[in-house]
DNA sequence: TCTGGGGTCCTAGGACCC
DNA sequence: TCTGGGGTCCTAGGACCC
């Protein structure tokens, strides 16, 4: 095996989080997102107590409170998660050579290096495990292979506390759903159904120019993975954020007229700190959720909030519509850093 | 059943410039 | 009468991820 890459995932973090904060809520089930309420919203996680009344994230409050009305519901509490957060990925930096963190709870890391210090790949995987867990006492799950797609894969093989090991990537993966792999979400798999392929050895059987016939050359990327073919190594050194966006659901739908001064406080939410902007988006989403997004590019960029206020608000007044609105969102990109201002690309290392 | 919020990347047409 | 071509920016929408 040439490179070793693993893929770290927590389980149920923002679960775990609070259940570390309070130890009374273990063995109940808890839920963190929107609470019962709230006439709208989802829940960003269930952990395992709760994922047994069929509870899950991204799914409606008010359907969860039906299917479990007395579990724990909790908001999202960001401020925490990222601070264990940052302790977690402390501990795991340690062990790679090259350390990609991809969401609060996620990370890939370069151990071709490490592994060397064990006899095989499952002891290496067991004491990073047990190391985050000493520090944190926070549970992972963790896949180990060749290639960051298939140990993606594999982190979620054997959920909670589990790490996978694979040597055989395209036999691991022939008999799984297309859908596991990242990248290929809803419509992508809804549409390679269509064609006849729902496992990943279907994919990777498949004849390459009926394919692209289909789907365009993107697809090949995938097939090459479906394959065991993917060689990605993991990205060190990612930029500074591209965009930065805020935006609001409204318990009850406004009238348009009614959006001018919500977009005040939308605006106001937005963090402008060491960067300027070329680009204001404003995001709208009607009562039949159909959503539209309206640009305005300056001639030069800048760092101003009633600049971004007052753009957002030509573009609302451009648009007239009947339909009540539910969402409103503004978006700034095209970003411009001050040279040596860059935006930390992480904040592991804040206390 | 009713569908959050914060991001990234891709596509595709049109404007504009050389 | 038949209508270059390449590069870049802008805009709108959509897929996807956690």
């Amino acid at each position: 095996m040439e490179q070793v890459i693993a893929h770290v995932d927590m389980d149920c973090f923002f679960a775990a989080c609070e259940e570390k904060m309070d130890p009374s809520l273990k063995g109940k089930p808890v839920a963190i997102g929107a609470l019962p309420s709230y006439k709208r919203g989802v829940l960003s996680t269930a952990n395992y107590e709760a994922r047994k009344y069929g509870l899950r994230s991204a799914m409606p409050i008010s359907q969860a409170v039906k299917l479990c009305p007395d579990a724990v519901y909790l908001p999202v509490n960001f401020a925490l998660y990222r601070n264990e957060s940052a302790k977690v990925m402390h501990i795991l930096k340690q062990f790679a050579t090259a350390f990609e963190q991809m969401s609060i709870d996620e990370a890939y890391m370069d151990i071709t290096a490490f592994v060397r210090r064990f006899p095989n790949l499952e002891e290496a995987g067991r004491y990073m495990q047990d190391s985050v867990k000493e520090a944190t006492g926070l549970n992972c799950s963790i896949g180990i292979s060749n290639s960051r797609y298939v140990s993606k894969i594999a982190s979620d093989f054997k959920k909670p506390f589990g790490i996978t090991v694979v040597e055989d990537a395209k036999n691991f993966l022939a008999e799984l759903p297309i859908g596991k792999i990242s990248g290929v979400g809803k419509k992508t798999a809804a549409r390679l159904n269509e064609i006849g392929i729902f496992k990943i050895k279907e994919l990777a059987d498949c004849d390459r120019f009926k394919l692209i016939d289909n789907f365009g050359n993107w697809v090949i990327g995938f097939q090459e993975i479906a394959r065991g073919n993917d060689e990605t190594g993991v990205f060190e050194d990612y930029g500074p954020r591209k965009s930065i966006s805020r935006e609001m659901t409204f318990q009850d739908d406004i009238g348009i007229d009614e959006c001018y001064d919500w977009l005040e406080k939308v605006v106001e939410r937005l963090d402008l700190e060491d960067y300027s902007f070329k680009t204001v988006s404003l995001k709208l989403r009607f009562s039949n959720f159909e959503t539209i997004t309206r640009d305005m590019s300056l001639k030069i960029a800048v760092n101003s909030r009633s600049v971004a206020l007052d753009k957002v608000r030509k573009i609302l007044a451009g648009i007239n519509s009947e339909d009540k609105v539910r969402l409103i969102g503004v978006r700034l990109s095209n970003l411009i850093y001050e040279e040596n201002k860059q935006l930390p690309i992480t904040d592991f290392c804040e206390a």
